[in-house]
DNA sequence: GCGACAG
DNA sequence: ATCTTGTCGC
């Protein structure tokens, strides 16, 4: 699929007030609200394959299938993204899938022209990503990208900004909060499928103090244990709510902490990172 | 100056 | 993110 706002293509040669204006801008093009056709409920990410008939009893909360272009009873494509880094080369991966199922597969290397800088990964990692999704022949009905969404400190976090740049509805799903502040506290152990709203503070200065940017998300939990797994991070990319980005990847969710198609896109990635690796001769 | 910060 | 063996637990 294709960039639909050339003018929020990520540019690496910018300066780093530009780029905090550019992630200004793109935050206010955002949406954070349902502009989607996909109803979480129809996503089959327990690993067992095609979901049967049972398991489509769920209504259409969000007018699933009601659009032109994507049929009713065929289930949401979620892509999962993200990547892994080979000497000075950003490798990007997606993987898409349908009922659980992969159905592609694509990835790109590209020279990773900035370090990491907190609050502007989207800039090192941004070329690699869309590159990978022009070589994407489907289009998903969503994506889950590695990394923030809206949970930024001018909420427009990776997700945000390739979500925006390509006009496609996604969910910023990270391991660890860049900003915000959770409404209790995560330092404990929480029960799977549990969520804990992430409220914008000090940090976040674009969003009014106590807005709810995202959640914490508990997707796998030990229930015989003391050790407790450490919740996902959750947030609107672009055309999603938090309520509704915590529901997909809930749905995606397949008995490991990351949703599968995040996941599955991580094992990629590192397939392709072993053999960029060798090509580096 | 100190703290704090996705991948 | 990346460099890395074994090891504890379900």
């Amino acid at each position: 699929m294709e960039v639909v706002r050339s003018e929020f293509v990520p540019d690496a040669s910018l300066s780093r007030e530009e780029m905090e204006d550019l992630q200004r801008e793109i935050a206010e093009t955002a949406v954070f609200a349902d502009d989607l056709h996909v109803d979480p409920a129809r996503i089959c990410g327990d690993g067992d394959g095609p979901a049967t008939d049972t398991d489509q009893t769920s209504l259409d909360a969000v007018g699933a299938g009601e659009r032109d272009g994507t049929p009713a009873d065929d289930p949401p494509l979620v892509a999962g993204v993200d990547q892994a880094f080979v000497d000075d080369h950003a490798v990007s991966a997606i993987v898409l899938l349908r009922d659980g199922e992969v159905v592609e597969r694509v990835h790109a290397v590209e020279p990773a022209e900035i370090p990491y800088i907190p609050g502007l990964l989207s800039f090192r990692e941004g070329t690699a990503i869309l590159a990978a999704f022009d070589a994407l022949e489907r289009e998903p009905d969503i994506a889950l990208v590695d990394g923030s969404g809206r949970i930024h400190f001018r909420e427009a976090g990776i997700a945000t900004h390739v979500g925006v740049t390509l006009d496609l509805p996604t969910v910023g799903v990270a391991k660890n909060l860049l900003c915000g502040t959770p409404r209790e506290s995560l330092d404990r152990k929480l029960p799977q499928g549990a969520r804990v709203a992430i409220e914008a503070d000090a940090d976040v200065e674009t969003a009014e103090h106590g807005t709810r940017i995202g959640d914490a998300v508990q997707t796998r939990q030990f229930e015989n244990s003391d050790r407790y797994v450490n919740p996902l991070i959750v947030s609107p990319g672009h055309r999603v709510s938090a309520d509704t980005a915590a529901d997909v990847v809930l749905a995606c969710a397949a008995g490991y902490k990351l949703p599968e198609p995040t996941r599955l896109a991580d094992q990629y990635a590192d397939d392709v990172k072993s053999e960029v690796r060798e090509e580096l001769d």
